[in-house]
DNA sequence: GTGGTCTAGACCACT
DNA sequence: GTGGTCTAGACCACA
């Protein structure tokens, strides 16, 4: 469910967070439903505990997940922070759009590109 | 010209990279212009030599620049350019519509968005 | 009676104790009744019994309840009590008017901000 | 400047955090002064630099600094950090009001330990 | 068993 | 030199 990228550049903790943050987000882990623990976890992909730990401080703060000392990690109710990610995404777009007219993109093939992406409907991975 | 955000977490040599990128893309700098010296940018900046250095190895590494001994450094031509940088923001393009696929924002919202960003028209900073 | 909210960051126990203060202080639990037994509150809340346990040690410890060995545990009297509690918060005024005054709040502010509170009169949750 | 105590139940870090806020906010440091390197502090401290750098990165998430790799910890403009602590400080009085008044403390009594507190002009420590 | 904190020591990227 | 990440291993509080 989880997978290291060493190549990556970026630090595994936020690999970790990441992964986290969009399966919490598409529903596939639901609210309420426990994480693996740590110690689990850090085994399981061959990673130091305190990384793995680092990691869900994150996504605690960021509200991703709360954690209840001696029981566990869970995953917290996500309405809100899709809202959130969905108006993040909006504001891309609009970073995107403004990138894309300085360079002189068209708005035509901006658009078509677009419609590209939404055509492959079965693609959802 | 060239202006550092020391509270931007990216290191220094990336935001130079980066504002040359633009400037060049944009058209700002023309081809076979020549950048400033190392060591008056650096002084200008007032920042170590040594990130300027990394930072014009960096560009004249991605085809920005190029350098001639003795001599300085150079704009390079731009055309190519212009035509990677598109196809690497169309690219993005399709990233992010896959991303807003996935947490549920519609076609219709995206394309909105899109209308909005293009409609801004004067606003070419 | 007792509510657990798992997403509160503080431990179970800490919780009990504090909802069992707020009752007795208020004297919603009166002097001398009795408290549900250690391994029936623990079923009803589905909490470790050891977590109630710890919870009853600590109200005894502060001199809210009283256990009697084969009986069960009662409430203390809580005269002594509430006016412990008002010098803690008279204690905590001083101490919250010292912080207001070293970041800059005038006495003006504070004291219209103290009136409102007391203003809300029917709202005594 | 800083002062760890063992005694204290809190983490080390969250000690660490909270006296630099007090400094930050009080503008006893200054905005863009330089804060002592993680290694330096560690060892004035005689604690890990683990833990100051951890330190260090909740007073970044949390604005009141910035970070530079290379260079070191600066303090960030503190205007915007003021009024949240200022509005941070009214809301405490609220509920400090509301508890007061549940456990019977009365108007006349409260604000006169109000005054009282006001009263002490010069030990602004 | 769980999460949370801390230490000691290493390595990397950046200036 | 600086901050940032990671590991290995320890200890504590909590359930």
């Amino acid at each position: 469910m989880i997978i290291i990228d060493y190549k990556d550049r970026r630090p595994i903790y936020e690999q970790v967070v990441e992964r986290f943050q969009e399966l919490i987000l598409k529903g596939v882990l639901e609210p309420d439903s426990q994480l693996p623990s740590v110690r689990n976890l850090a085994m399981d992909l061959s990673i130091n505990p305190n990384t793995i730990q680092r990691a869900y401080a994150e996504l605690e703060r960021q509200g991703y997940i709360y954690s209840v000392k001696g029981k566990g990690s869970f995953i917290s109710d996500n309405n809100h922070l899709v809202q959130c990610k969905k108006d993040e995404i909006l504001l891309e777009v609009l970073q995107l759009v403004k990138e894309a007219k300085e360079i002189g993109i068209t708005k035509e093939i901006f658009l078509s590109k677009v419609n590209e992406g939404f055509e492959e409907e079965g693609k959802d991975d």
